[in-house]
DNA sequence: CTCCTTAAGTGTCTTTGTGTCACTAAATAC
DNA sequence: GTATTTAGTGACACAAAGACACTTAAGGAG
């Protein structure tokens, strides 16, 4: 047989594959609090617990994994988060009701101000402050999921300065530090915290400055390369 | 409606989705080379080229993707390898020519010793230098499997001794010291790699030497933490 | 047995980058 | 002005990696 004829007779459904879903753990920092998006579920299983964003694969409309978060995420927020990492993916019999089902779980980082007016205008869906987390009852194995991302953003606040996507395009580097310290949960040293970035040249200064009670802070940009940089040493924890 | 009348009615086939495989990228190291695993495919699609070791998710037998990761490999190898870890999930619509497919990417080591018995008595498993990669058609999207693998694996290879587990189990400094080499592209200096992973104690001295050409070096075993830990400074690369 | 070769393993100084903490700078409130 | 608050700097201590020459322990040739 060759291969066209095989494709031709292939039949997608002859065997059972398990249900496919995204999921995204989207944090934002907030007046000093780290906080995650949470949604209403409001259909069948688990309705009316809050879960992550995310949701079936739609094979018609999504070309990529990527395309179906993005979708997602826009949807509930309004825009595209400017970080959006794959986190990993969960997949056993046990973890839906109905049945063998798998998530690819995303890792995201917006700013508060940016999804704002988006949010407000809906009730199904929350920024809940991390430290409440466990007040809540979750759908499905999110609360995994949700520990598992913040885990995994921790590790990156010692080594780099992906925090940063949670804070508006311009920010203070008191204000960055703050979001690691969230991150870290430890205060850091703010003279080692700048110097590291300062000698990566992580950052443009951009002249303006932002004051509220003190000394004004410099207002800062990230350089497009400065996601993908890695400190050669961590910060210690 | 019920939650429970929900499930009862709920059809599993009603929505298309994707289809659910696992692959993983298993490396070794084996005189001075870095080695991957590759499997004949004996069935179309893209019969007869060589791809990664892996397949379709089966519901009825595995309970976990690791399940499914783990038996795929023994299969194939005869043993279930001392590390693997989820790389990441490769979902699009272009990737298999069935359509719609989800590959769910694990990187695995293996010392070469361990397997070679079960790997030398069938036609249709390999190791394959990687090196050699270039001049082979592989089947799907393996050969970009294999290149975040290794990146990866480099990576690690900088802040940890992951790289060990593609080692037998007793090995000693120099040979570690090889793999790492291997992995990062760059020689590194010896007095540092010893130096660090003995700060660590990530490894026990069993006594015994192993000499050829020259004075003997000491072999050792990795404590069982060992994968475990992190070096907060990267090596140089 | 000695000398040469080879590879394992060490001594030590340099370099890099963080930790610490006291100090200075620039704003507001009174 | 003076006090308060927060931003930002100076300077030294300390930890760990880089560099590289040196010593050690084996085998083999003569």
């Amino acid at each position: 047989m060759s291969e066209q004829q095989y494709l031709d007779n292939y039949d997608r459904k002859a065997f059972d594959a398990p249900l496919m879903t995204v999921d995204s753990v989207l944090f934002t920092c907030h007046e000093g609090q780290l906080k995650v998006l949470l949604v209403k579920r409001a259909s069948h299983p688990e309705i009316d617990k809050w879960g992550l964003p995310g949701g079936f694969v739609d094979l018609e409309n999504d070309q990529t994994l990527e395309d179906s978060v993005m979708r997602r995420l826009k949807q509930k927020t309004g825009v595209v988060p400017p970080y959006i990492e794959q986190l990993r993916t969960y997949g056993n019999a046990g973890r839906d009701k109905r049945g063998w089902s798998v998530t690819v779980c995303y890792t995201a980082l917006v700013s508060y101000q940016v999804c704002e007016p988006h949010i407000e205008t809906v009730a199904d869906v929350q920024w809940l402050d991390i430290e409440q987390l466990d007040q809540l009852a979750l759908a499905f194995d999110h609360r995994q999921l949700i520990a598992d991302a913040r885990e995994r953003l921790r590790q990156k606040a010692l080594y780099s300065i992906i925090p940063a996507y949670a804070l508006p395009e311009l920010f203070t580097l008191p204000e960055l530090q703050q979001v690691h310290e969230l991150l870290i949960g430890k205060t850091l040293q703010k003279k080692s915290f700048r110097r590291r970035i300062e000698q990566a040249e992580l950052l443009i200064e951009t002249g303006e400055k932002r004051s509220e009670r003190g000394r004004p802070a410099t207002l800062y940009r990230m350089r497009g390369e400065a996601g993908q940089y890695n400190f050669v040493r961590n910060l210690e924890f």
